[in-house]
DNA sequence: CCTGTCACG
DNA sequence: GACGTACGTGACAGGG
C-alpha cells in the first residue's frame, strides 16, 4: 500500500464542534432501559451517517479522521490563564456522552484522535500542514472560523451546516485579508467566545483595514506611531504586550506531536457487526435499522422496556421556576451587557425581543431590547424611551437617563445576534429581525416559538404569545394595554417609564424561553420536526425579505379612480334616494333593509338574529328582477368597496421613504399552512369584476424594471386527483385538457366539441365544490338551481368518480379517530369540532375534506418560495407578492424569460423530492408594466 | 367590540 | 325528520 501523497484527498472532521451542535439540535433523549442521556450521541450518529453517505464522487476522502479536543486545560493557558475562561463547564448531561461519540466514531471505522495538552484545531493544522506538504488535497468539516488560517495550497473548509466550501476567497470574505494574515487580524480584533483579548475597540474591519496598509502585524506594531488616528495609535501602542500574547493565542500548532501518521488515517468500510452493535447498545431503533437496510443484513432486536415509574414526556419537562418580576435586571451599561450576552453564550441559544414604538416594522424606532437564556432570569436593555414631560420643558423629546447609548449597544449585540453558534429565540421572530435589519443586524441562526406552537398545534388554538402563556406555562403576561392605554389617549413605548417597560418586557423573553424549552422536545414527540424545520423556519427570511421589498403602487392612478368613483357614487347614491322616496343611508344595511322590505314592500325579507333584514349581494341579485333600486345599490357597493378598501386605504400604505407598499405577512394565520397578509392585505386586490381589476394597474414595475407573474394552475384540482388517486382527473392533467370541460362531458355524456360555456359552468362549480366539501344546498345555492337538482349532478359525479367519495369518508373517519388531518408533506391541522352535534358537525366535516387539499398545495408554495431565494440570487430579480398560488416579481427588462424559466422550474418541481405526485404540477407566466398586465 | 358585507384564492 | 350548510382569509362601515 503506498503512503499518502498526490491524489489522496484527507478529510479531517471537527468532532467537538458536531457533538455540540447535535447536543443543542436535538431534545434530551435518553436511553429507554435505564435514562443514559444520549440525544448528542444519536445527533452524532446521524451527522456521521449522512457524512458517510455523501462521501463519494470526485471530492470524496482517500482518508479521513474525526478530531476531537482533550478535556482538560491546553497549552494556551499557559500563555494566557484567561483564555477560554468565560466558557461555562458543558452541561451534565452531556459529559457523559463524550466518551461515546469517540465510541461511535470507531463504530464507523473511522479514525479518532485526541492529544492532550492540545486542541483539536492543533491537529487538524498539524494533519493540513503535513497533508499539503505531501502533495495531497485537505478538506477540514467544520464551520469554525480559527481554522479558515489554514486554507489554501490544497486546504479547504466545508461548512456542514450550509455545506458550502470555503477557500481562499471565503476567507477574504470573512475577514478582509488572505488567510495567511488571518492570525494577524484576529490578534487584533480578539475573540470575545474564546476570550481572547485583541486590541479594545478594533474589530475585524478596522484591524484588516490596519493590515493590509502595513503589511502585517509586526510591521504595524513597530510603525504603530505613524496612525493617523489617535484613538487608534494609543490603543495599538498601549496594548501591544496584549496583543502579541493574542496572536499566540490564535496561531494554530502545526507541529503537535502525533502518536499516528497520516497513513493510518485510511477510508474503511464500517464493519456491520461493529456498527449494529454500538447502534443496538445505545437502542436507536431507527438508525440501526437504516443502516442495516443500506448493509443489507438484518436489524438487530432492540428489547423495548421501560422501566417501573419512568415517565420519560415528565423528565423531559422544564423545570418550573416561578415568575418573578423583580428579578428581571434593567441594563444601563456596556459592562451589564456583556454579562448577558454571555451568557448566551454560555448556554449557545438566547431568547431575545424587541420594543418599538409601534407596529409597522418599516417606520418604528427600536426602544430598547430583552434577552433571557436561563427560565426566571431575563433583562431589559432601554435605548430610546424619552423623558416624561413633565421633567422636560422641550415637549419630552429628550432622552431619559440611565439608558446605553444606542450604537454601543448595538455593537455589542451584533456579534452575538449573527454569530452562527448562537440560536436566536423570539415569538413572531419576524418582526424583531425586520426591526434590527434597519440598524444594520442580520439575526440568524432563529428559532420561533410561534411557529413551533403553529406546527404544533394548528387548529387547536391562536398562537400569540399572551394565550400559549396561559394555556402552557399558567401565566398571565402583563398586558400592553396596562402600560400604552388603548384608543385615542394611548401612548408609544418609548414614552412608558423604564421601570415598568423592564416589568413588561424581561418577561416576554423569559416567557419566550420557556415556551421554547417546552415546545421544542414536542417538535420531536410529535413527528412536526420536518414541517417546522422545512416548512416554516426557513420562511422567516423569505418572507421579511420580500416584505422589506415591498411593491410599488402609483398613487396618482389611485387617486384619478378614487376621484371617479367618487363621481360614479354620487350619482347613483341620488338615483337611489329617487327611488326609496325619502333620504336615508345607502351604506346602512339596517337602513337599506327597511327601505327595501318595509317602505317598497318587496318579497322575500328575511329577519336575521338581530332583527335586521338581511340584504347580501345573493338578495339584492334576486330582488333585482322586481325592482331597478337593488341593482343600483349592488353597483354602490360594488364602487364603495373599491374606494374605501383598495384605491383610498391603499395609498395610506405607500411608505413615504421607499414609495412602496410593505405587507406584513402572518405564517400561523390560517390553520391549513396558507399564509394571510396584512397591513395592508394585498391577497385580496380585486381581478374579477373589470372595473376592480384596473386596481392592479396601480401595482406597478420600477423605471427599467417588469412585474413578472406565476402562477400555478388548478394546483387543488391536480392535488385532489392525487390524494383521492382518480384517474380520469390525472389522465386529463396529462394531456393537458381543459378539465372543466372534461368534468362536464363525463358527466353530462355531452361530446367534448360539443360543450357549451353552461355545462362547463356547471361543472366547475362542481369540482370547485368537491374541493370544498360539496353538499347539494351550497351547490345549489351556487348554480341558482333547484336543491334536488344540484344533489343528483353530486350523485352522478360521485358514480362518475367514486375515489372522491372514498377519499371524504377516509378522510373524515381519519380526523375522528386522530383529531386531526395531515398534508402530504405531514402537516397537521387539528379538527377538534369533528365529533361536535348538530350543524357544527357539518362545517368541521366540510373543513377536515378541504384541509389536506388546500394545506398540501400551500406546502408546495412554501417549498417553491424557500428554494425560489436561492434559485434567482443570481438573477436581478426580486420576489415580491404571494397570493396563494401565485408568486408575484420585479425583474430587469431583458431578464424576463431568464427568471420566468428558472422559477418555472422551482415552483413545477417544488414537491420533489419529498412527495413524488402522480400529476404534474403546471405554471402560467405573465410580464408587463403593472400587475394588471402581467396576470 | 360585533356584525354584515365583500374583496381574493 | 329537522336543522342549516359550500373551504380559507382581511378590511371597512355601521351601530350599539
Amino acid at each position: 500500500m503506498s503512503g499518502f501523497g498526490k491524489g489522496c484527498h484527507l478529510h479531517l472532521i471537527d468532532g467537538s464542534a458536531f457533538i455540540f451542535r447535535a447536543y443543542h439540535a436535538l431534545p434530551p433523549l435518553t436511553r429507554k432501559s435505564d435514562g443514559l442521556p444520549v440525544g448528542a450521541v444519536s445527533g452524532f450518529v446521524n451527522m456521521l451517517q449522512r457524512y458517510v453517505e455523501g462521501n463519494s464522487g470526485p471530492d470524496a476522502a482517500t482518508h479521513v479522521a474525526v478530531i476531537f479536543d482533550y478535556s482538560g486545560k491546553s497549552f494556551r493557558n499557559e500563555i494566557y490563564d484567561q483564555y477560554k475562561a468565560h466558557r461555562p463547564p458543558a452541561p451534565e448531561d452531556l459529559v457523559p456522552q463524550f466518551p461515546l461519540t469517540r465510541d461511535a466514531t470507531r463504530a464507523f471505522n473511522i479514525a479518532c484522535h485526541e492529544i492532550e495538552g492540545y486542541e483539536a484545531d492543533d491537529i487538524i493544522a498539524t494533519l493540513s500542514c503535513q497533508a499539503r506538504d505531501l502533495g495531497g488535497r485537505v478538506t477540514i468539516v467544520s464551520s469554525d472560523k480559527d481554522l479558515m488560517q489554514l486554507i489554501g495550497g490544497g486546504v479547504e473548509m466545508l461548512d456542514p451546516m450550509k455545506n458550502k466550501r470555503i477557500g481562499v476567497e471565503g476567507v477574504e470574505e470573512k475577514f478582509g485579508v488572505g488567510p495567511e494574515r488571518v492570525v494577524d487580524v484576529q490578534a487584533l480584533a480578539g475573540d470575545s467566545v474564546d476570550n481572547v483579548p485583541g486590541a479594545p475597540g478594533i474589530g475585524i474591519k478596522t484591524a484588516a483595514l490596519l493590515i493590509n496598509e502595513y503589511g502585517d502585524l509586526e510591521t504595524l506594531l513597530d510603525r504603530a506611531g505613524e496612525i493617523k488616528q489617535p484613538k487608534r495609535r494609543q490603543t495599538l501602542i498601549d496594548n501591544r504586550e496584549q496583543i502579541e500574547v493574542s496572536k499566540r493565542l490564535v496561531q494554530l500548532d502545526c507541529n503537535t506531536p502525533l502518536d499516528f501518521s497520516i497513513d493510518d488515517l485510511e477510508v474503511r468500510d464500517p464493519e456491520p457487526e461493529a456498527l449494529l452493535g454500538f447502534l443496538s447498545a445505545m437502542e436507536f431503533r431507527t438508525v440501526s435499522k437504516r443502516i442495516a437496510d443500506k448493509m443489507g443484513v438484518d436489524s438487530p432486536v432492540i428489547p423495548d422496556k421501560t422501566p417501573e415509574g419512568a415517565d420519560p414526556i415528565a423528565a423531559d419537562a422544564p423545570a418550573q421556576v416561578p415568575f418573578d418580576a423583580d428579578a428581571y435586571e434593567c441594563v444601563r451599561d456596556a459592562d451589564a451587557l456583556r454579562k448577558w450576552v454571555a451568557a448566551a453564550y454560555e448556554v449557545g441559544y438566547v431568547a431575545f425581543d424587541t420594543e418599538t414604538t409601534g407596529l409597522n416594522e418599516m417606520v418604528v424606532d427600536l426602544v430598547g431590547v430583552s434577552l433571557s437564556s436561563v427560565a426566571g432570569q431575563a433583562c431589559y436593555v432601554p435605548l430610546g424611551h424619552k423623558s416624561s414631560a413633565a421633567d422636560d420643558l422641550f415637549g419630552g423629546d429628550a432622552l431619559a437617563e440611565g439608558q446605553m447609548d444606542m450604537n454601543e449597544a448595538l455593537e455589542i449585540l451584533k456579534p452575538m445576534l449573527e454569530d452562527e453558534s448562537i440560536l436566536k429565540i423570539g415569538q413572531n421572530i419576524k418582526y424583531d429581525a425586520k426591526i434590527l435589519a434597519r440598524y444594520g443586524v442580520n439575526v440568524a441562526p432563529i428559532d420561533d416559538t410561534m411557529l413551533m406552537s403553529y406546527a404544533l398545534n394548528a387548529g387547536l388554538h391562536g398562537h400569540g404569545m399572551d394565550a400559549l402563556s396561559e394555556q402552557y406555562l399558567s401565566h398571565n403576561p402583563i398586558e400592553i394595554k396596562s402600560l400604552l392605554g388603548t384608543g385615542k389617549s394611548a401612548i408609544t413605548f418609548d414614552r412608558v417609564p423604564v421601570d415598568d417597560a423592564v416589568k413588561y418586557a424581561a418577561e416576554d423573553a423569559d416567557i419566550t424561553l420557556r415556551l421554547w424549552q417546552l415546545f421544542k422536545p414536542q417538535l420531536h414527540q410529535k413527528k412536526v420536526t420536518t414541517v417546522y424545520e422545512t416548512l416554516e423556519r426557513p420562511l422567516v427570511p423569505v418572507l421579511a425579505r420580500m416584505e422589506m421589498a415591498g411593491v410599488k403602487v402609483d398613487r396618482d392612478t389611485l387617486s384619478r379612480m378614487s376621484n371617479a368613483f367618487a363621481q360614479k357614487m354620487a350619482g347613483l347614491e341620488d338615483e337611489i334616494k329617487q327611488l326609496a322616496g325619502r333620504d336615508f343611508n345607502v351604506g346602512s344595511p339596517k337602513q337599506l333593509g327597511e327601505i327595501l322590505f318595509d317602505d317598497l314592500g318587496l318579497p322575500g325579507g328575511k329577519k336575521g338574529k338581530n332583527g335586521a333584514y338581511s340584504t347580501g349581494a345573493d338578495i339584492l341579485e334576486d330582488l333585482a328582477t322586481e325592482h331597478e333600486m337593488p341593482r343600483k345599490v349592488l353597483d354602490w357597493r360594488q364602487l364603495s368597496k373599491l374606494k374605501s378598501t383598495y384605491t383610498d386605504a391603499l395609498q395610506n400604505h405607500i411608505n413615504a421613504d421607499t414609495g412602496r407598499v410593505h405587507t406584513s405577512y402572518l405564517q400561523t394565520g390560517a390553520s391549513t399552512g396558507r399564509l394571510a397578509s396584512t397591513d395592508p392585505n394585498l391577497q385580496n386586490i380585486p381581478i374579477r369584476s373589470e372595473e376592480g381589476r384596473r386596481i392592479r394597474e396601480a401595482f406597478v414595475a420600477e423605471q427599467g424594471k417588469t412585474i413578472v407573474a406565476l402562477d400555478y394552475s388548478q394546483i387543488e384540482l391536480r392535488i385532489l386527483a392525487h390524494v383521492a388517486g382518480i384517474d380520469a382527473l390525472k389522465q386529463a392533467f396529462r394531456d393537458g385538457q381543459d378539465i372543466h370541460a372534461m368534468t362536464a362531458s363525463e358527466m353530462f355524456d355531452v361530446p367534448m366539441d360539443q360543450m357549451t360555456s353552461d355545462i362547463r359552468r356547471q361543472a366547475k362549480a362542481i369540482n370547485f365544490g368537491v374541493i370544498y366539501g360539496i353538499s347539494g344546498f351550497g351547490l345549489a345555492r351556487n348554480l341558482r338551481i333547484p336543491r334536488a337538482e344540484a344533489q343528483g349532478f353530486i350523485d352522478r359525479y360521485f358514480e362518475r368518480f367514486p375515489g372522491i367519495r372514498t377519499y371524504m369518508d377516509e378522510t373524515v373517519a381519519f380526523a375522528k379517530e386522530h383529531g386531526y388531518v395531515e398534508t402530504l408533506f405531514g402537516r397537521k391541522i387539528h379538527t377538534p369540532e369533528i365529533g361536535a352535534k348538530g350543524p357544527q358537525a357539518g362545517f368541521a366535516k366540510r373543513a377536515a375534506i378541504n384541509a389536506p387539499i388546500q394545506g398540501t398545495a400551500a406546502d408546495i408554495i412554501r417549498r417553491a418560495m424557500i428554494r425560489m431565494d436561492h434559485a434567482i440570487s443570481e438573477l436581478p430579480a426580486k420576489m415580491l407578492l404571494q397570493v396563494h398560488d401565485e408568486l408575484l416579481f420585479e425583474v430587469d427588462q431583458g431578464a424576463e424569460d431568464d427568471l420566468i424559466a428558472v422559477a418555472r422550474d422551482v415552483m413545477e418541481n417544488a414537491s420533489d423530492p419529498a412527495v413524488k405526485l402522480d400529476v404534474k404540477l403546471s405554471v402560467d407566466a405573465g410580464t408587463g408594466a403593472n400587475w394588471a398586465e402581467a396576470h
